[in-house]
DNA sequence: TAAAATAGTTGACAAAATCAACTATTTTAT
DNA sequence: ATAAAATAGTTGATTTTGTCAACTATTTTA
């Protein structure tokens, strides 16, 4: 890998870095730091979640995973419920509220994107959104 | 705007955070924090610049800008030095041991690049970089 | 020249994250 | 069968990171 391609990537991961940093800080002012939002997003996306499910897929502490999941449980956001076969493990569910709040937060995503990325052209959308996924497969065939 | 291209649009931010939040993380083994180092790169590219001209760039807080400076400076990677003509400016330089340690980080963040990207075929790589200039022209004329 | 604005500092604090020790199960190897 | 190792999750102590508001010292504006 040559080394000029290592400075058009990092060019670029600088890049991106700030795009999504601002989507992120202004994602926050209504809602909960980004680690819970994300494991809210895991928990609602996989109704066999456990916590070390989403330990090993987003990379946290243990102790930092247990307690947002114990807040979660505090704000009614979700249940826990242990494992018949396996007493070590819970199974984490959305409560309706949880189901609620992260819809709320996934509308709010949305239209922050909308906001950030509003104002291109067709011919750009098609082009931007062509590229991305061109990254993504690449990448993801490591 | 379409659904369809929100959606679009996040799945490839969900992808990439995470691809960036892997390399922040290998990285901050050897460094310290991603504002420190955000901070550093910025004073090693600008000779001429201010605290106020981070604050605008990166978006920090000034309380928080202000105590890593004063780190920086205790382990001599920056000097400080007011403005003859405004008294209230400093202009911030990196010191030796800080262009040192500048390069250090820049060389291991180069290899963690090429560690997290290498393999791919040539082809792969022109079209991974051209997709990601293609993205930020997109972006950046907005 | 008084008031407003700007650059930066400081103290108090809150949020986010890490570490290590711990309990309670289950699995593995003898 | 059972002791040892592994796994899932919890808890307390602590550190790191980031925010807020009040402050000093200049400079600009009216």
């Amino acid at each position: 890998m040559k080394q000029e391609q290592i400075e058009d990537i990092r060019n670029f991961n600088r890049f991106y870095s700030k795009v999504i940093g601002l989507l992120d800080k202004t994602y926050l002012k209504s809602a909960d730091s980004i680690a819970e939002v994300r494991v809210l997003c895991e928990i609602s996306c996989d109704a066999t979640l456990t916590a070390n499910d989403i330990l090993t897929t987003l990379g946290l502490d243990k102790g930092y995973l247990s307690r947002i999941l114990k807040s979660f449980e505090k704000k009614k956001l979700i249940t826990k419920e242990r494992s018949a076969t396996d007493g070590r493990v819970m199974y984490l569910k959305l409560t309706q509220l949880g189901r609620l709040e992260f819809e709320k937060l996934d509308k709010g995503a949305a239209a922050q994107v909308s906001e950030a990325f509003g104002g291109l052209s067709e011919d750009d959308y098609h082009t931007l959104i062509e590229s991305m996924k061109t990254i993504k497969s690449i990448l993801i065939k490591k």
